[in-house]
DNA sequence: TTGTAAGCGTTATCAA
DNA sequence: TTGATAACGCTTACAA
């Protein structure tokens, strides 16, 4: 490996004169600078960035801590937040939690800082792990893809409450008004968004709540849900907190007998990619998973930089009508 | 952030002492680790990575070199990938490829090398970027989950020509004569080698071979390519070389009045999480893709360690029947 | 515009 | 079992 001593002695100059040109020093002769780049490239030159980490202490590292199950959204903002962070000179490493333990949340992070990132994206949901993070003195700024309540100031969330509101809105335009509501886990963020937009729409239109069923995000579980709904005929719709629950449910009930949307209106949440391709194609509300990372790495960047974050809007949910809903019979 | 130094200073010992108990260097007094762990809980001291990378030219850092466009399996692997490599006290760093031209991959490697990678996985399924990666001088141990033909020494492919050839051989045995192959793109190496599976299925069978057509993956396109196949009725199955495509396919057929599997029968390939749950539940080939991850680092770091690759088989695929073919009528 | 010297925090080497 | 000293490859200051 050619070091910049290498590269100094070959252009003939001194290795300082070759640490300029790196850094795009200003005042250095061109003919100088290109002998300089030459040489670089004939010894296939590449700085060590341990040594420039070790003098500069950055190493424009940004980490991600994530406690999602390699679902469709978070996996769909991971993308676009590496992309993003590379585009700015940032490498990116991903940390995924095998559980939610204030342990490994703890142990997660100060992984991440002994790997000296500059910063962190959080993906990680679940109430909880808001709890431990706020109690950790993190000395380098993060940012969460999702608001808890009573919030951390840095987070980029869309508005899952509002579009949850769509959703359980739009069943009622279709004039339902025993609506169910198939909920995520118990101290998940989006969860609670997403349940607390259901109820708000119900109480916006003076109908009665019904305790929502808590399920596990997987498809699985909608299925076994929809075999025991079916057997209470107390409703004429669910709203399901996620699409793979919903599927999961247009599942169950077909086993069950029961006609979607005939006999059962369902609308999901996230459009999937399969949303509009299952049958029926699935009503549901579509969020811009991508568009959240990009805006996660310019916040974090910006508190980096620091500069004041600019004050954009999160992205908007948008409700996707497609053929899982009908007009109550 | 407290150095090596002042933990030494506190403990009243010297700062090489400090380096021992941090390596767990043998021929220390009990007493003095004790001291030296008290000092460095109290200070919470972390080493400093660049320092300790710089000297020992190894950051213990493995990068993940992507391709693909945030489908499931390859998003499952590389959730697999970064558990395992931690697991071995690796850190991860993923780059996704924006697109797949030489001057792209390129730049990638490059990019990673330049990150001090010691390893890279690569899960760029396209036929060229191993051209692009053969042709390079990377300098360091890579492993790769494809396989291209005529391949490189190290992969960890599971056999996806005898996944394809189940499939196709399924259909065959419910009776059908005249089989469609819904493929992957041209370039891709799993579209390939399911494609060749197929194409032996039916020549072990003396069955007619049709030309297969052309798919992206996506689902969309499924939905396109059933709307049309539906004009021409002289098929019977289809075997489609993605659970993504086969389902939008369904969507197409059921668009155009045909009842699967009554009028078609189809097989996909991959069992992505809704596979059981769509309408019809979709027969299809299951590929541990997590398992294919560990598997990816652990050849990897025992080519990092010098050690003989172990002869292990890859993953087997398995087949697994559903509702959606049925015998030919 | 260029060069020289110092130091970043660690490990390796040698000596005690 | 411990300590002193010299790297590692770079950037930052200061001097020429």
């Amino acid at each position: 490996m050619p070091s910049i001593r290498d590269v100094a002695r070959l252009a003939g100059v001194s290795h300082q004169t070759v640490s300029r040109v790196l850094n795009e020093h200003p005042s250095i002769r061109e003919e100088t600078k290109q002998r300089v780049l030459d040489a670089i490239r004939q010894l296939d030159y590449r700085p060590n960035q341990a040594a420039r980490a070790l003098v500069t202490s950055k190493l424009n590292l940004i980490g991600i801590l994530s406690a999602t199950v390699g679902e469709f959204g978070p996996t769909a903002s991971i993308a676009a937040i590496e992309e993003a962070a590379r585009e700015e000179g940032y490498s990116v490493t991903t940390l995924n939690l095998p559980d939610t333990s204030p342990e490994a949340i703890g142990g997660a992070v100060r992984q991440l800082l002994r790997e000296q990132v500059d910063g962190i994206v959080v993906l990680a949901p679940q109430v909880r792990v808001f709890h431990v993070l706020r109690g950790m003195a993190i000395g380098v700024p993060f940012v969460s893809l999702q608001t808890a309540s009573g919030a951390l100031e840095e987070s980029v969330a869309p508005d899952q409450l509002e579009g949850a509101r769509m959703a359980t809105r739009h069943l009622i335009e279709l004039g339902h008004v025993d609506i169910l509501h198939l909920s995520g886990p118990q101290d998940w963020i989006e969860a609670d968004s997403r349940m607390r937009g259901y109820l708000q729409a119900l109480r916006d239109a003076d109908l009665p709540t019904i305790p929502p069923i808590r399920g596990d995000w997987t498809a699985d579980f909608g299925h076994y849900a929809g075999l025991e709904l079916a057997r209470r005929q107390d409703f004429s719709a669910v709203f399901a907190a996620n699409d793979l629950m919903a599927i999961g449910l247009m599942h169950g009930f077909r086993d069950a007998g029961l006609d979607v949307p005939r006999d059962v209106s369902i609308v999901g949440f996230d459009d999937i990619p399969v949303a509009a391709h299952v049958w029926p194609p699935l009503t549901t509300v579509h969020i811009d998973f991508a568009d959240l990372g990009r805006r996660a790495i310019a916040r974090l960047l910006a508190s980096l930089r620091g500069e004041a974050p600019s004050a954009e809007e999160p992205p908007a949910p948008a409700l996707v009508v497609r053929d899982s809903a009908a007009p109550r019979r």
